[in-house]
DNA sequence: TGCTTGGTTCTTTATTTGCAGAACCAAAAA
DNA sequence: TTTTTGGTTCTGCAAATAAAGAACCAAGCA
């Protein structure tokens, strides 16, 4: 049953990915994550999993379920197999990070904010505040437009 | 000795602001730098900071430290007054978000050491793996162009 | 009709985090 | 020389996280 087997490379690699996964992820789900782009078969059931990672049902199921949620995974079945096959969501994760580059919107909207109600009296602070503030909204018109010069590229 | 008051737009933008620093800070230090940002006095003591969102001695201590050892904040002293004046280091933030962006650097050198492992036999997927690494490798290659077009389009 | 499979949900526990409060300390003031 | 000031460090402690293990459950099979 525990046919699969991950070689020492494949055991560091996804211990690799998954300490950077953890920066958004719980442990479980970026091992889990990790273990979807390491591993020779893409598609692993639940117990392949579970015995992959040694995790207990619950943290596998908890976790499985997180990254479902997240889109960042999805499951496949078989006829005539009651299993789900779960494998890693590749096309969704470009989407994911476009957003997460664009993310940072939302920041420099609060930083204007914050700009708006300061003290003229602060001229020298609210003057570095503001081209910083600047600065975020130039990444944020320019980093689209380096989407689609990718896109272009591609052909 | 509580002197400075903070309004309520501006406790709300504290709250805002430092909800956002809480991506990469404990929830003490966030606020902190977002007070910082927010106050109209822009060079505040220990104690005005610890008085103005009520924390411990320790925690602002910590909080101090943490955020002077990121360079997210800086001190200055005032002749004949022993104590230390907090402020925002606006400048080094500039550095920090380039840093940030180019952190992604080492998830792409990873990801190309998971693609590296990789059997022939998943051709598909390799395939858009090696899409996705060159897509953060055209985004690394590209930021820094972005970085200088914006420094030109300052002058 | 019950048994097995593929999970889910509930309860408990270990660990980590974030902070408070008190004790502490060095430099300057009195 | 003692006291005050401006902190730092140490000792908890409460709440949040992460996961284990067991109980549970629904769908299909025997």
């Amino acid at each position: 049953m525990d046919s699969i087997k991950l070689s020492d490379k494949q055991l560091a690699l996804i211990e690799k990915l998954g300490l950077i996964f953890e920066n958004g992820l719980q442990p479980a789900s970026a091992r889990i994550a990790a273990l979807l782009l390491v591993s020779d078969k893409l598609e692993l059931t639940f117990d392949e999993i579970r015995e992959l990672l040694n995790l207990s049902k619950s943290a596998t199921s908890n976790a499985l379920n997180l990254l479902l949620s997240m889109e960042r995974i999805e499951y496949i079945t078989k006829p005539g197999d009651r299993k789900r096959y779960f494998k890693s969501n590749l096309s969704d994760w470009k989407e994911n990070m476009k957003t997460k580059f664009l993310e940072f919107d939302k920041v420099h909207k609060t930083m204007r904010e914050v700009l708006d109600q300061r003290p003229h009296s602060t001229k020298d602070f609210n003057q570095g505040l503001e081209e910083f503030i600047n600065f975020m909204e130039f990444m944020n018109r320019e980093i689209p437009v380096l989407f689609k010069k990718w896109e272009l590229s591609k052909k």
